[in-house]
DNA sequence: GACGGCATTATTACATGCAAAATTTGCCGT
DNA sequence: ACGGCAAATTTTGCATGTAATAATGCCGTC
């Protein structure tokens, strides 16, 4: 029924797919005001109750679901309100997780960065905006990691889920403004200045804020995908037992 | 085999519960090294294995396990840095909270906040520990909920799990620096001060913190629960099937 | 003697079935 | 006609069984 389980065979775990299309579905809207049933969710997913359970149970854990004991399962209603809180405790976790990785002052780490900023200028002059997302993805990542603080870190991840994937796709086409926050990134980090690295970072996240705004609505809900963009390679389905 | 399902009857789910548990486990260096098989943690726990699974990929969810694909599951390792880490963006966090539920000028607020604050003292006046610890609760969960932030608040809560349940109850029994703290939120709130609101907010966090650090051992794990305050009241198992 | 491929075992992940709990419906009494 | 109680149905939550997947060890060959 929904389009989960993309590629052509299945990447992770069902109950993982699952959670990941529940909650582009809940952050569209798509379940807004009805009472999300195991039973029935298995039943969309073309799953059993199982990985529905687990998906249902991952992102209250997450907070996209209320679990409200007693009113059953209900998908949560953002406002930009709380679009913005989320992307200024980003900024506040991104800047302070920037600083420290600047401050370990190894000199990989600033050569690292500067090649993939380069690679995914590269990138994107060739049209190749998947793959530049990739690699924004790891220029953020390899940034995170070196600065030694996996719990900060994790509580940046967390503030990651309110927004759908697709939207992330659309940031990555305008690699004008993405390129721009991480060139002051990357030079911050080669002029070893951690407060530098700090601020620039918490400017790109503000910057990125504003980028994604765009596709919020006052309802409380993202923009739908394009349907242009939608899937990348919709392969033949796994065949099921 | 573990004390699990403390109360006389299982008060959530067993998958609930048994998160609570492995995740008290995991905090105090219980689970270190060894790899967190569904199986065997469903045999410890007497459950079944889905039970099991579940709290296993919440705590995946949580940040207290690593999932890290192809090494099984196994449980983190906490420095003194993240639980300081963790607190500072608590801080950052119950402050922000703390000043949006001031700005809201409910008087009835301030009225609230003064009522439970003396019925703290008077509890832990009357050596009622736990009672107090749960008024505590109650009262953070009052500004947290006013301030109209539900996501900051979530954010809040995603830190809280990095500490295992019976060091708040030791946090409870140092009545006078809680007490003190709270005192002067709840003067902020009555003055209409905001500013003043998310300082006294956070700085009540920081004394928590010191307070916290002292159960917190280098080698990266919390002080086991001392025995006598182990269980309030274990009652006759529940009768199974 | 070491490396690669195959078989065997262990482990995960999912589906199904069942039992308990909660909610709703219908019924009876007032 | 309205309120409360009981029965029935829906719904959830757990256990078990089974299939697929990953890990391990063995044997053969080079």
């Amino acid at each position: 029924m929904w389009d989960h389980r993309r590629g052509a065979l299945r990447r992770r775990s069902l109950s993982h797919e699952a959670a990941e299309t529940l909650r582009n579905h809940i952050l569209v809207g798509d379940l807004a005001g009805i009472e999300l049933r195991p039973d029935d969710i298995a039943r969309r997913l073309g799953t059993s109750v199982t990985p529905a359970r687990e998906a249902l149970r991952q992102l209250v854990a997450e907070g996209l679901i209320d679990d409200t004991r007693g009113r059953g399962f209900h998908a949560v209603v953002l406002s930009r309100r709380d679009i913005e809180d989320v992307y200024r405790s980003q900024a506040l976790l991104a800047g302070e997780l920037a600083a420290r990785a600047c401050a370990e002052s190894d000199p990989g780490l600033a050569v690292t960065l500067r090649r993939l900023h380069v690679e995914i200028a590269a990138t994107n002059k060739q049209g190749r905006t998947a793959d530049a997302e990739g690699l924004n993805w790891e220029l953020h990542r390899t940034i995170n990691r070196a600065a030694g603080a996996p719990t900060l870190a994790l509580l940046l991840r967390a503030t990651l889920r309110f927004v759908p994937t697709h939207i992330y796709q659309l940031i990555a086409e305008s690699p004008a403004i993405v390129g721009r926050g991480h060139r002051s990134i990357v030079e911050a980090f080669e002029a070893d200045d951690p407060d530098a690295a700090r601020a620039a970072a918490a400017a790109h996240i503000e910057e990125v804020l504003r980028l994604v705004m765009a596709h919020f609505a006052d309802d409380g809900y993202w923009a739908r995908p394009s349907t242009r963009a939608q899937d990348s390679s919709s392969a033949a389905e796994t065949n099921r037992r």
